[in-house]
RNA sequence: UUUUGGGGCCUGGUCGUCGCUCCGAGUUCUUUGAUCCCAAGGCGCGGGUAAUGCCGCGCCCGACAGAGUUCGGAGAGGAAAGUCCGGACACCAUAGGGCAGGAUGCCGUGCAAGGUUCACGCCAAGCACGGGCACCGCGUUUCAAGGCGCGGUGACGGACAGUGUCACAGAGAAUAUACCGCCCUGCUUGGUGCCGCGAAAGCGGUACUUCGCAGGGUAAGGGUGAAAAGGUGGGGUAAGAGCCCACCGCGCCAGCGGCAACGCCGGCGGCAGGACAAACCCCUUCCGGUGCAAGGCAAAAUAGGCGGCUGGGUGGCCCGUCCAAUAGCCGCGGGUAUGCCGCAUCCUCCGUUGAUCGCGCGCUUCGGCGCACGCGCGGCGGAGGGCUGGUCCGUCGCAAGGCGGUCCCGAGAGAAAUGACGACCGAAUCCGGCGAAAGCCGGAGGAACAGAAUCCGGCUUACCGGCCCCAAAACCAU
RNA sequence: GGCGCGGUAGCCAAGUGGUAAGGCCGAGGUCUGCAAAACCUCUAUGCGCCGGUUCAAUUCCGGCCCGCGCCU
């Protein structure tokens, strides 16, 4: 299953649209944030529609990551690093149990290294379960 | 062999599954293919023109670029860290010089990212080696100071250029000082001896000693202090003192040695001299400022700016084709969000191509256009060389390793790639057994510090362990 | 990433080469019927850590650690 760079959240914008609109699901080793994108694209004017796709809206359809592991909480730059791909390696395994068009923001904590691959996967799998539908579906 | 110290080097390996970023090649899809600067398309039908590379529709073909996909290749460090120094690079400022501010600091040789020069050479953060000087430790020698040897440390210009500070303690602290003590003189208290007088008590004298006072000498000794104003030994003296002498230290002068720092030796001076410049300061040498969030290009929405046109009424006055504000439309330029470049090894040469500039010729509606050439610049390709990493070979070294040659390769992210998971091998360490010991066997255990952010060099800091060399000590064997 | 500032009792802080003010807080006392206020007294710190210069360092110099701010 692949995770390219298109699904990575980056603009402060889309972390603060999360954190403000979105709601929030305790893992233990980390926190899981999620919001369900607006599908009717927020709709500039006619003319704009047109112009090249600088800032075109996502994919309706997208799931949109990001991954946060700041040095308060977790640490020096190698331990947020390898916290950072633990995290997204189990994100990429399981990102069909993310309903389409949802943005997730994974916020890691201090013990997220200490913990087996296996705990950290059964909280995803769990937390994945409380997500809401997709609104066309 | 072990331990300690110093120096140099390395930074676990193999495989599997699933992934990320970049590069190259192939393939599929996407298309504004004449609004100067061009992707100089094709066919058909219809329309239009003085004419066309005119207009519309349909089909086919289609670079560049982008996206998807397949294959191949590459992908964290010795410190990537701290940001403490030096530089490249970029922008801003700048005639030259000075002030202020900051840094630098014994001498010689070599190295060094780089800078500068036509070149030689010079400068440079710092590093290495050798030397000088100072201090400390040990040993040795001397009566002692001191000398000599070995080892270590040193931000090591200047304290007669000037200013300043030296608390407390102490008598006295930088123009030194005189508390105790020591000595001399005078007076005085007591004691002892001797002499004289006296029967004796005693009186007088004198010598030594002693209590106290006054005057003077002294800077040996005590005590205080971080430091007490040359040191040690001897002579000398009432006691002392560079008062005198010897040695040492210090200052000045001359000679000799050394590239130099500096040293040696001789003479003179009885001694001027304290410490602090990581206090101000003086001298030497150097430094313009800001930093890739530098800087450059493209560029939306909203708001605002400027210009033009149109509209109506408002305000002003020197009453107009005026001025100001205002509404709508059009245009312009600036900034921002955002994206791209800077940014992925450098230099030289050759070829090709592109735009700018210069020059020449020609044309011109005087706006420019075309052709050819040229300096410099950019892209692409090729060749050569340097650097980094690796393979192989040679050579130097006791060795880790260094040097030279050869072939191959050259991280580039941007909420930030270089990985996730699993299996095996595996160092340290621990446990058990065997053994005199070194060690062997079995089990547990599962690798330090740490993640590029424009680049290069240095310094500092963090760190599991391993390898090699040197020195010292201890033990064992010969 | 780059640049700059700071660290002194539990808290806020002044300060300088010679052992560190002041305020708040705390403890005890006076006052009061009891409190508050007021007044008096007291306590603790060797100045973030490690080196160096100096007779002497919180201060001067160097290196670390921690905290804060600015530039997109």
């Amino acid at each position: 299953m692949r995770f390219r760079r298109e699904q990575h959240l980056r603009r402060q914008g889309d972390f603060k649209a999360v954190r403000e609109q979105g709601r929030r699901i305790d893992c233990g080793a980390y926190t899981i944030w999620y919001r369900v994108r607006d599908t009717v694209a927020p709709a500039p004017a006619e003319g704009a529609a047109a112009k090249p796709a600088l800032f075109a809206p996502p994919p309706p359809n997208l799931v949109r990551v990001g991954f946060v592991a700041s040095i308060a909480a977790v640490g020096p730059a190698v331990q947020r690093n390898r916290a950072r791909r633990r995290l997204r390696a189990i994100v990429r395994e399981h990102q069909l149990l993310i309903p389409p068009g949802t943005d997730l923001l994974v916020v890691a904590r201090q013990a997220v290294n200490r913990w087996e691959n296996r705990e950290l996967t059964e909280k995803f799998i769990g937390a994945c379960r409380k997500l809401p539908p997709a609104k066309g579906a």
